[in-house]
DNA sequence: CCCGAATTGTCACCGTTCTGTCATGAGTAC
DNA sequence: GTACTCATGACAGAACGGTGACAATTCGGG
């Protein structure tokens, strides 16, 4: 796993890449947001951490313009500050998860994991996949079944990502929210319900009889291949 | 890949292509303005490196000249100034990027990886590709359709190039900016959209309707052939 | 078996964001 | 000068996402 620093004060920027590297991760720094957003845009990364006050471009910046340019990895915002208006404004900027300094390196590590392992199901899915009589491709965004197509919305795709990576295993409500909506955003359960009745409407040939995207009540709901 | 270094000073001229070659890419050298011009126009290269301070013929001047000739592979310019009055001359000259000496190798690998990427999968475009009812010549810069022929503009044609190298997946307007556009001039993104909208003027039966140039909300448009 | 609580399905509606379109104008090549 | 290409901003319309109300369903306990 690779995972860049942005981190302007030498110290901290060591303290993070030495206890980082201790856990067998991959590590690149830089020491300011213009080189960051550079190294960024140019290799390959699992996880970026993002610190916010840095001169000239700061965390925010960087975060932003990462976006702007369709990198998904996820960031991990590193501040002094711990006020609400920052979270804020770093969640807003497309930050993934956000930590007040001074933070414990075992609340640090903790945090890139979970960061990290959000990413991993997800991101290990084929291009397409067959459900029954549909078949979705995931790089187009739409499925087909009985010679109709569907475009599928961003959010669609996502879940059906999601749930085709659990291979037939429940997905909770709250992980649908947690992984295709983040760390921030939380909508009511019922959106998650509309989004499963879009998805059955496309997928099933008898939505009200749903044969593949299975309610499991209690739970969430679970895709039967 | 083929690398063409325009570079007066011995010393740099040897570094650069020393680390060039290390990184196995092919290089090729020329001391001065004009007789880099003269094999950027005479072999073909996938990028030129390009040095602003020469004497006669400075970088500014033959990348212009570059232009000029209809040569369009990217161009990153290497100065010892920094100033942001050359960056724009640079830029404004047809460059797509700009490196201010001194510099780190590591930064200029990040570069030149980043401009070649970025052309990469533009290249491997038949030179003429058939969308539905319509057949599009890339070498000829037109349109068939129903018999009607259109020209294409240069970047009409390079939106559809790029729309076809992506088979089908969705390509950002970022991708787009980025690769028609060049790193600098930045348009907005509703200039994109007249290009698609130029495009389906000649591409689709039902402009209003579009059935091969297709909107992904959120993020672009994908070809669907 | 029936009742009631909890969960899920469905629907109409609304605000935001994104896209399509157009008029306009600068710049350039012919 | 004229035609063409490209860029911009304003605006309207559409798509998407999110909410709340209410109906339908499920399940456990009397």
């Amino acid at each position: 796993m690779r995972i860049l620093i942005v981190e302007d004060e030498l110290p901290m920027r060591t303290a993070l890449v030495e206890t980082l590297k201790t856990e067998g991760y991959r590590v690149v720094a830089a020491h300011d947001g213009e080189s960051g957003l550079e190294l960024a845009c140019t290799e390959p990364f699992d996880l970026v951490l993002l610190d916010v006050m840095m001169p000239k471009l700061d965390g925010f910046a960087v975060c932003r313009e990462l976006r702007k340019r369709g990198r998904d990895m996820p960031v991990l915002m590193l501040t002094a500050k711990g006020g609400v208006d920052d979270r804020v404004t770093g969640l807003d900027s497309g930050a993934d998860d956000y930590l007040a300094k001074p933070f414990s390196l075992r609340e640090l590590l903790a945090r890139v994991r979970s960061l990290l392992r959000r990413r991993e199901r997800y991101a290990a899915v084929p291009d397409t996949l067959a459900i029954g009589a549909a078949t979705v491709d995931f790089a187009r965004r739409q499925l087909t079944r009985d010679g109709t197509t569907h475009a599928l919305s961003e959010k669609e795709t996502g879940m059906l990502r999601l749930l085709a990576a659990a291979r037939g295993a429940p997905v909770p409500r709250e992980t649908f929210l947690d992984v295709i909506w983040g760390y921030h955003a939380y909508p009511s359960t019922r959106t998650v319900d509309n989004f499963i009745a879009a998805l059955r409407a496309k997928l099933e040939p008898e939505p009200a009889n749903p044969r593949h995207l299975l309610t499991i009540r209690g739970t969430g709901y679970r895709l039967e291949i």
